[in-house]
Parts: C-alpha cells; structure tokens; sequence
RNA sequence: GGCGUCAUAGCCAAGUGGUAAGGCAAGGGUCUGCAAAACCCUCAUCCCCAGUCCGAAUCUGGGUGACGCCUCCA
C-alpha cells in the first residue's frame, strides 16, 4: 500500500522491515482529563490503519503510550488535591471507556511513562555520554540540539528559523533555546525517580523515544500521530533515538489532520472542544467514528452538531442494511438457486475495489462509498421479492460485514432483551387486529411500541423490528 | 517573517489531465391498509483571472479567502 510519509513528503509504497509484519507506535493521550473528539482521530484513524493491515494478512504490533506524568497532570492533582497516579489512573480509565465506545482495539501494549522509567535513564545515560546531552546544575538534562546536524528534517524547518522562534524561559539553563529537556529535575512537592543527576522526572519527548525502543526496537515501521506533534514533539524523538541508537528511528511517519470548530482548530488550551463522551451521550460513540473515517484521514473536518446528525443517518442506512439481510436469511430457503452464481461473484468483487482504495493511502472516504455501493447492490437483488438462498444471503451478509469490519463500523448489536417478550406479545396482537383490519388498533399498538422506541417494519417474511434512539 | 495545508451542490465528501463517486437533506414516483424500509427519477461544471494542452476541477502563473505549525496540544 501507499503511504503518505511526513519524511519525504510524498506517497511511498509500504515495505515492512520483517516481511509480512508491521510494528507501529502511536502517541497516546496525556490523561489528565476526558479525551475530546480531536483526541479521537487519531485513536481512529490508525486502528483502522491497523485494522487494515491485519485483514490484509499483515502481523501488526501496536503500541500506544499514556503519558501519565506532566506538568499538567500534576497540575490537576493539585487542584484536586490529590496525586498524579489518581489523576492518571482515573483519565486512563475513562479513556478505554471511550476507546471501547468508539471500537477501538485496545494496543498491543498501552505501556505507561511511569513504568519506563529504566529504559528513559537508560537512553539519556547514553545521549550523555556521546555528548548529546548535558546535565545542569539545576537537575535537568538537556538535547544539544545543535550537535544534531540532521535536526528539522521531519518538520522540514530550517534550523535558523526554528531557532529565531524559541526562547530560553525564565531559570532554565539552557545552551541554546533550541535545547529541550530530557530530565527535569524536581521541585518540592514534585513526584520524582532517582537518576543520576538526582532526583527528577521524564521529558515529554523522551518518554516515546524509550517505549517505542522497548516494546518494538530501534527502528519501527510507522510512527503515527497528530499533525501538532510533528514538531516539536516528534522531530525530538527523532533526535533522541537517532543520536542514541545509531540508526533511523522510524521509516513512516503518518500525522492525521485537526477537528476544528468553526475553521479553528479544536484544543485544550482554546477551550473550544467537546468531549468525546458528551457527543455520544447525545448522539452516540459510532457516528464519531464514522465522522473521522468519512474524509480522509490528513484534511481538516469541521465538526457540528448538523454533521454528526448526518453521520447518524449515514450509519443508519448501513444499519438497514445489514438488519434486513438478517432478517431476510433468518427466512430464507436453503440451497443456491440458478442465477445466483453471478451475483455472489459480483459480491465477491467489492472487497478488492474497497482495498484499491484503502491501499492509496487510507482512502477512507472511497472505501466507505464501496460500502455503500455494496448496500445498494444488496439491497436491490437481495430482498423480499427476489428470495435469495439462504447460502447467498449468508455470503453477501458475511462480506458486507467484512469490509464494514475493517472500517470498524456496524459494532452496535440490539442488547437488552429483557423486554423481547412483551414486545412480541404486542407485536402478535398488532398483527392480529391487522389481520381483523381494525386498523385503528393496529397503529395504536404500533404508536405504543414506538413510544418504548421500537420501530416495526412489515414485510412479507412477517413483523421485522428493532430499538431504535 | 519561515514552513505548510485547503477552497467541489443546501450540508458532508471523493476525484488530481479525458469530460463531476458516495452519503445526508429536499422534491416527484413505485411498493404498503397507512407507515417504515427499499427501489426508480430529479438536484453542481468544481473560489476568481490569465496561460499550457486536441482536452483541466485536476498542470503553470497571478489573485482572493480560510486554516495550521514555528510555545503545551491529537
């Protein structure tokens, strides 16, 4: 497949370091509160990357941090008046929720920068003693940016301008206002691990540099993320790892675009975000989902309500869909019957259109529209009048999912079935009063059921019904 | 200032040289006791200007507008 590389700027044909295997590392979210709908793009769009990969036949390993020390984590803790684990296990906790809401696929390995803390000294030891780095009397430990003559080639900003931008802030002692922090030393109150150079914490940047090498090696595939963290998040790991190991970090580096509100970007520190978890209370975790997986994964998505509201109703036809074809087995007759060869082959050929796609660079967009096609396809020749086997229905039902499968849609069964019963019961009474055509009753029973948000559709194989929102 | 992205119908969104995918919404129709769902039909010449070409939404140049990174941020 292709991928768009940040490297190099352009389209380059994926070719794995092992054959057949794919180690990718994503930038986790720093859990010091909910995740906001811009935190959830990237969460998507690469486990639909990985979900990719894996139908293809690909072995992935995917590792996706939490940084669960920073400034602001400790920040919440003090205004809670608690610590930075309470704070961080909590976010973490909350962010599976989300994650699970939204079919994500829990990482490979969700390693925590708390519990890499070996690794971390490890990889500055080493940037020290090649002159990389150096400590300052303060306890930190600083990137000698400049020693790095490779530096802004992710970012593709020429050293001067990069370094015209950066400022030395008040007590720092740095070099030069290019140097980053690898280790800060503590200040009261402060959680801290012994180090060397006495008693500190982590860098940001560092962090990743240390999990990516523990868990997937000193080169890794792809290196996935925000477009925000390209520099200066990013570009610093490549400085730490290169420096450190001797080799190239990452061969692909894939940033997504931004959820922006009103053309702004969404963030934190503007304040113009929305959870993740208020959306779905109101609308749902899927049609978040589908929101991301509906343009391609490097353009800007405007979010409003009236967006998500259509992508509910894009989600709803799939639903159809995929229900009808249920319902419609569930009835069906056993054996192929003539002419049904022809429309299974046909079928059969919209997973390789769906991966033309998806192979140009995670086209998303094109593959959802294979989706729909197929909806369409199914729709027309499979249904009430043209009686379709039960083997067909089964095929078209199992490719249909397939595909929808690796977009990571259509995850949402009809749960709660403890009212099943009294449904079917007025079900059954509806349908004798139509069968007595007492319409009257029959639409009272039916205004009833979708008053308990149950929607009913009659058809030929009986009384088809689901929950609807 | 440096680097970069984007501009396609009421809304969302593909397409990046050969005559505009898909979804939502809307209108008309078929089916239905009525619905629902489904199906059929209708619905754009691609921000502006100038070029290149037999041919451009797609390439070049110039505008206009929006946005991002260069500081924590997905």
């Amino acid at each position: 497949m292709q991928i768009y590389n940040t490297l190099s700027r352009k389209k380059e044909e994926f070719v794995p370091i092992t054959p057949g295997e794919a180690h990718i590392y994503a930038c986790g979210p720093t859990v010091y509160n909910y995740i906001h709908i811009g935190n959830a793009r990237p969460i998507c769009v690469f486990d639909v990357l990985r979900r990719y990969l894996e139908s293809r036949g690909c072995k992935v390993t995917f590792v996706q941090n939490f940084t669960d020390i920073d400034d602001k984590i400790i920040r919440r803790a003090n205004e809670e008046k608690s610590d930075y684990l309470t704070v961080s296990n909590k976010y973490i906790k909350e962010y599976k929720t989300d994650a699970a809401g939204l079919n994500v696929r829990p990482a490979t390995v969700h390693p925590r920068a708390t519990e890499n803390i070996d690794e971390i000294l490890s990889i500055i030891s080493t940037l020290v003693e090649k002159g990389y780095a150096y400590p300052v009397p303060s306890g930190d430990v600083y990137f000698r940016t400049l020693k790095d003559k490779e530096y802004g080639k992710l970012s593709h900003q020429p050293i001067d301008d990069l370094q015209s931008g950066a400022r030395i802030a008040v007590g720092e002692q740095k070099e030069n206002p290019l140097d980053f922090a690898l280790w800060k030393g503590s200040k009261p109150g402060e959680p801290s691990w012994d180090s060397p150079w006495g008693k500190g914490r982590p860098g940001w940047h560092i962090e990743c540099s240390a999990m990516a090498r523990r868990f997937l090696g000193k080169t890794i595939d792809i290196h996935c993320g925000g477009q925000d963290l390209i520099f200066p998040h990013h570009e610093n790991e490549i400085a730490q790892s290169e420096c450190c190991n001797g080799v190239p970090f990452s061969h692909y580096w894939m940033h997504n675009g931004y959820i922006n509100i009103n053309n702004k970007k969404m963030s934190k520190s503007l304040g113009n975000f929305f959870t993740v978890r208020e959306v779905a209370e109101k609308y749902g975790y899927e049609p978040i989902r589908y929101l991301m997986i509906s343009s391609h994964y490097r353009a800007p998505i405007n979010y409003s309500v009236e967006i998500i509201e259509q992508c509910r109703a894009a989600l709803d036809r799939l639903y159809h869909c995929r229900d009808n074809l249920r319902f419609l087995m569930e009835h069906a007759p056993s054996g192929e019957k003539p002419g049904e060869e022809e429309i299974r082959t046909r079928m059969g050929g919209y997973e390789e259109k769906f991966n033309a796609f998806m192979d140009d660079d995670l086209n998303t967009a094109d593959a959802l529209s294979v989706l729909f096609d197929f909806a369409k396809d199914i729709n027309t020749n499979l249904n009430a009048d043209t009686e379709p086997s039960k083997e067909l229905c089964g095929f078209a039902l199992e490719h249909f999912m397939k595909l929808a499968d690796v977009l990571g849609l259509l995850y949402v069964e009809k749960e709660d079935d403890t009212q099943d019963e009294e449904i079917e019961k007025l079900i059954a009474e509806r349908t004798a009063a139509r069968k007595a055509k007492n319409w009257a009753e029959a639409d009272r029973i039916r205004d009833e059921l979708k008053a308990r948000h149950v929607v009913l559709e009659d058809t030929p194989q009986g009384v088809k019904w689901k929950i609807s929102e």
